[in-house]
DNA sequence: TATATTTGCACCCATACGGTTGCATTTACA
DNA sequence: TGTAAATGCAACCGTATGGGTGCAAATATA
């Protein structure tokens, strides 16, 4: 089974997961009450990201915490730079908007156990 | 069916296929004898592509012709932007490089029907 | 200890993927 | 006009995806 980091980031779920995970380590149910499907698709999916680096697991007590590995997407990168000449010039824009953002760092913000048993409905 | 970009280039050989297809314009069944898949595979993959938008077609006489489109990837590459901060020095040069181009419209090259029927075997 | 929470395991389901083969259709060309 | 080449169409196959449910097991906690 082919598992690599292209296919890893082909399902719109699981950008948005890999998204997540890059802002704050959480754990499974965290996670799951994010969105909107349940929580075994959320392992599967994880499973993927896993399998293709750009998520590690970490066990504490009987949470498992899952966070982003987004370093592994530099083999994307590495891959478009032979297409570097055809990308246009609303990426060179969104470039520089977020060249202003570059000072903020992705940092884990408050919510580490507390909430998260929020149970939505 | 989602049909984006992502995963048009989740499959290693709609990769390649691009890539040959940036290269040179070529009908089915040239394009179809550098892959080691049938030629019917290579169909269901380039319409994959098309429906992405990465490729488009184009008949001339009993022939279709494809042709690769590669501004598409700059929603890939867009999409990273946000990881840009963990992407290594490579994938900063290439911003770097992108930046001197700024004027430079993405020109077609040369190579236009020429060649493309050289059977190989 | 009893109970609640978190995760894992094992299925099930429909459909998409990646590939094939066989035959029909269209179009050049000798 | 007959034949060969290029493409299209349809069906089939095994496996992966993306989703689900139900229940067991492990571990906190009242």
């Amino acid at each position: 089974m082919r598992r690599d980091v292209f296919q890893g980031i082909a399902d719109p779920t699981r950008r948005a997961l890999l998204g997540r995970l890059t802002k704050e380590k959480l754990n499974l149910t965290s996670v799951a009450e994010s969105f909107d499907i349940s929580r075994q698709s959320v392992t599967k999916h994880l499973r993927i990201l896993i399998e293709c680096g750009l998520v590690t697991e970490q066990k504490e007590g009987r949470e498992k915490y899952f966070k982003a590995q987004p370093e592994k997407l530099s083999e994307v990168a590495a891959w478009m730079e032979q297409y570097r000449m055809f990308l246009s010039k609303s990426y060179d824009r969104l470039d520089d908007y977020l060249k202003t953002l570059q000072t903020k760092k992705p940092k884990n913000h408050e919510q580490r156990k507390s909430q998260s048993r929020n149970k939505r409905k």
